[in-house]
DNA sequence: TGTACATCAGTGAACGCGCGTTCACTGATGTAC
DNA sequence: TGTACATCAGTGAACGCGCGTTCACTGATGTAC
């Protein structure tokens, strides 16, 4: 097979970010190789480096999207929701509810990879950027009950944290849903 | 160099749990090699295999390592404390006191090798054992608040995660400041 | 106590494997005339 | 519109490197007589 037309081949790079992250998220950065995405696309390894100059570029690439579709995925939350402390506490009871490997918490799934020492420094910062943006979408609009948000948030990820870690021993779930009632306890009391 | 006593091996075995279970929490389980650890000592790579039947074997002991001293540390502080809810409080606030970062929190330190596909069995097993225990100290017995004690578990362990991932952005440190004043205020409250 | 032998902790080089990356090549795509 | 040429997306084999692990070997330690 020879070359592809110029749309095609950047609809092949779209495809690319789409396949890793969704892989990444799965299985782990480290655990999946270049290969592997080239081939989960009927295409060999090669090609790749004509669309991306290392694996790190693409990994940054995979992280922006992964946060950007759990951003949309929180804003979509939110916007069925009253006001804002209603909106935490429905994305805390999303945040616990099962959801297909390849659709892991973009922040607990490259966490493992940003914080080792292979991670560049083009996943690093993009994993920050992303990190913080979720944070302040989960915080919202609401800086009267800013600190008590600030610790449902890290109990949310630690909760979840754990449960990813663990994939779900008893304790585990039984802290999750601490964490959930108290965020809707927290809301019907404000 | 020929052979070592049979006293004088069983402490290089020690030696080599300990530097292990430091070196592994300060770079990561993958970012250290063999190797590295026996350098460490002054040693080569090749006598290891004496020691250990794998990489993994050594993960394994080293993470049990890690989980006991920290539950000593833990236990050390609840001595110093009065109630339940006044201990839960001081290991929170001691939880976020910056440390060497070879002293790093196990759950921690070991969760990205433990997520990843590379993870051996055995120090799977470890991880899951000191974790548990950990949040059984850290709830202790104080079974009326237990749901409060639980959401503050997963603050802590949620706070001290993206400190640890993303080494202290500002907002980070806020919401630490919020997980620990809210532990000692619900203290107070009891 | 001294001697001969077996044991085995540690050495250092080499192996095997996986993975990121490179490179010469192919042939369809795009372009200039 | 057709032809000749340049471009470049994708191929597939090979390279280089690091790391876990193995192995023949060494020489001090431990043991049997």
């Amino acid at each position: 097979m020879g070359r592809s037309s110029h749309e095609q081949a950047l609809q092949n790079r779209s495809k690319i970010v789409d396949r890793a992250s969704k892989l990444f998220r799965k299985f782990g950065v480290d655990s999946v190789t270049v290969s592997d995405i080239m081939k989960s696309m009927g295409m060999t390894a090669g090609g790749f480096y004509k669309h991306f100059d290392s694996k790190d570029a693409l990994v940054r690439e995979a992280v922006t999207l992964s946060f950007e579709q759990a951003s949309n995925f929180w804003a979509g939350i939110a916007e069925g929701s009253g006001n804002a402390g209603v909106a935490s506490a429905s994305i805390v009871q999303q945040y616990f509810k099962r959801r297909p490997p390849d659709q892991t918490c973009p922040i607990l799934a490259f966490a493992g990879h940003v914080a080792s020492e292979s991670a560049g420094p083009l996943a690093c910062s993009a994993y920050r950027a992303g990190a913080k943006r979720l944070f302040a979408q989960f915080i919202g609009k609401q800086p009267e009950c800013k600190q008590n948000a600030e610790v449902m948030f890290a109990a949310m990820i630690g909760a979840g944290f754990l449960a990813h870690t663990l994939n779900d021993d008893k304790w585990v779930r039984a802290v999750q849903a601490a964490v959930e009632t108290t965020a809707t306890r927290n809301t019907a009391s404000d």
